[in-house]
DNA sequence: TGTACATCAGTGAACGCGCGTTCACTGATGTAC
DNA sequence: TGTACATCAGTGAACGCGCGTTCACTGATGTAC
């Protein structure tokens, strides 16, 4: 048998693997290559037979993060199940949003990865969630929900407020709030988000409608 | 005239007023004590004599940040001059959405620095864009634009989307965007939410009703 | 008004930390013949 | 099938960085008598 110690195997993989895991624990800030090297068991500077400098895992580990927050997106958009084509149209994309904070909420650590400035290089307009989203927002023009005017940029209202909702969520005014409070106030912009889009056709909003 | 070294007179002012200059060229993470007792001429633990610890200045520095904030918000909504009380106090919202968004592109890193993590330690529900917010939100109810049930908990709805677009616009998604993108996709968010608030009274949104 | 002395607000040296990165190296692996 | 050798993927030592914080100190200031 191989010594263990030499010619790990797949060391990237496992670097990045536990870049999660401290990312998870500690956020973005907290990733250190020498960090990582430890948690592996391997020599703090093996990381450079794989990754050009720290910046370069970063990015990498940054995309495999936003690429389970699609994979949460797509999940709760496909729980929803309604024969109403209006009402599932609007409830997929409260789904979506339900779904984004519940990532940020649960894996704040990840989360902040996501959106540190490093990984943000990516082209974010063309990445998973941003694609989702605006695939959500087109069903609600197809079923007459949104008005065909008002859809241009309107990926930037949800995007904004559900972002917005997520960072005073995890870290800021709402850093203290319960789980059920944070529900509430959750709905209330979900709620408000809907009445604006309907409003552009004319259609009312009522109790319920968003139920998950 | 006594030795300009010793017995500096207003170090703890100067040593504020050097964060916030590092923190609007480095953000909240540069700022370190060692570098503004650098910046200040003055030996590296001088501080001490005034602050307890590092996260005892950032938290007094990030209070004046805030004021600062809450005073261009302030100004903005002061400019609102219109003789219409409806048209008023929807555009007073939109000043106020506005200025906290200017304030967060301008100054990235004091707005950073703002609602860095040590910061928030303090009550934000209790500090000044929160209390403002509210305002502008009672003045809807009161001109009947807005319905007095879908009052409670409004705020959130505003805060999350104009600091959501804030955080989206100095490091996320929209940070290669031009001025010009930028404003008319704030402008999308905050005809959204004057929509939203309009439908609550079955009141309609007009091309035009916020412009500043 | 002059002086002794307590207190205040600085100083400079030092400790210990963890980091990113580079260097010359060596053990393991796989391939050409 | 066996072996020489290139290449790959690790190692350990070292450099240099800046940081927060503590220590014993000393110069300046103001106050009591």
């Amino acid at each position: 048998m191989a010594s263990p110690a030499y010619h790990h195997g797949n060391l990237r993989e496992a670097l990045v693997d536990a870049a999660v895991d401290a990312a998870r624990e500690r956020g973005a800030d907290g990733l250190a290559l020498r960090d990582l090297a430890r948690r592996v068991g391997v020599s703090h500077n093996a990381a450079y037979r794989h990754f050009a400098n720290r910046d370069d895992l970063v990015a990498e580990v940054a995309g495999r993060v936003m690429d389970r927050l699609v994979e949460t997106m797509q999940r709760r958009w496909a729980d929803v199940d309604t024969d109403d084509p209006v009402l599932r149209a609007r409830r997929r994309l409260a789904a979506v949003g339900r779904s984004y904070v519940e990532f940020a909420v649960g894996e704040p650590g990840l989360f902040s990865l996501a959106f540190s400035s490093v990984a943000v290089s990516t082209d974010l307009e063309g990445a998973g969630p941003y694609l989702l989203l605006g695939q959500a927002l087109d069903e609600l023009v197809e079923v007459g929900f949104l008005s065909a005017q008002a859809r241009p940029g309107a990926e930037i209202t949800c995007w904004s407020a559900m972002h917005g909702f997520s960072v005073l969520a995890v870290d800021g005014a709402e850093r203290g709030a319960s789980d059920a409070e944070r529900e509430a106030a959750l709905e209330t912009v979900l709620t408000a988000i809907d009445r604006s889009y309907g409003a552009t056709t004319g259609t009312e909003t009522r109790a319920g409608d968003l139920l998950p």
